[in-house]
DNA sequence: TACCAGGTCCTCG
DNA sequence: CGAGGACATGGT
């Protein structure tokens, strides 16, 4: 087994499936980590919005905003595409970048109201969506095998010895999709674990300690 | 108190 | 291209 793989398979074990990505349940208000499949463009939507709202942002932020707009029943492409963008900016206010995030997500909205199926290209051409807000929407909303690249990923695969701390995003991206196999479970699993381990240990300063992968890194 | 959090865009050299 | 700054709230 290659160390890629490995090393999945011990975030596996130690933290078990994430539930990834979380989503508000039908009649309730709040998202929540339960592993459910998106089977709508309304599920979709919440994703694409999430993707979005996360961006250098914690995920508890995010579901306040996320909250805000259920509780408005605001969380549709052509509800999103007609409110006054004051009016959501102070609905997404907890997710901060409140400005910047309410035009990207009326952008958004007018993009996915245009484009049922995008490729990552036309992704990546949208203003607001970057190589991980990206390949979030393919991997979590469309369940395409796009493995997704973050802070954590770079810290964590640097710090253990697996590339440079400044190494590009698709060559970093390009090096898991090599090394593990097409399946969307694993892609989605897998970088949700990579944010668990980077949350619980692999911090700015690190808690090495107890790290469950800490054989496997160079520093030991 | 300062720093950090599931980035991206813009500007300048 | 790559570096540097702006964007902003809530938790520790």
């Amino acid at each position: 087994m290659n160390q890629i793989k490995k090393i999945y398979s011990i975030l596996y074990k130690t933290f078990g499936p994430q539930g990834w990505w979380p989503m508000t349940p039908k009649n309730q208000l709040h998202p929540k980590h339960n592993g459910v499949k998106p089977k709508n463009d309304r599920q979709r939507f919440e994703i694409i919005i999430g993707a979005i709202l996360t961006q250098n942002t914690s995920w508890k932020n995010v579901e306040k905003a996320i909250f805000n707009l259920n509780k408005s029943k605001l969380i549709e492409i052509d509800k999103i595409k007609k409110i006054n963008l004051k009016k959501l900016a102070s609905l997404i206010k907890p997710s901060g970048y409140y400005n910047q995030k309410a035009e990207k997500l009326k952008i958004a909205a007018e993009f996915f109201s245009k484009n049922k199926s995008p490729e990552r290209q036309e992704l990546l051409a949208v203003k607001g969506i970057g190589p991980e807000t990206a390949d979030s929407i393919l991997l979590y909303a469309f369940q395409k095998p796009f493995f997704v690249i973050d802070a954590y990923t770079k810290r964590i695969f640097s710090r253990i010895g697996i590339c440079k701390p400044d190494i590009k995003y698709e060559e970093l991206q390009d090096k898991f999709q090599e090394n593990l196999n097409k399946n969307i479970r694993v892609f989605n699993e897998y970088h949700a674990l990579i944010v668990e381990l980077g949350k619980q240990f692999c911090t700015k300063t690190p808690k090495c300690s107890n790290c469950p992968i800490k054989n496997y890194c160079k520093k030991f």
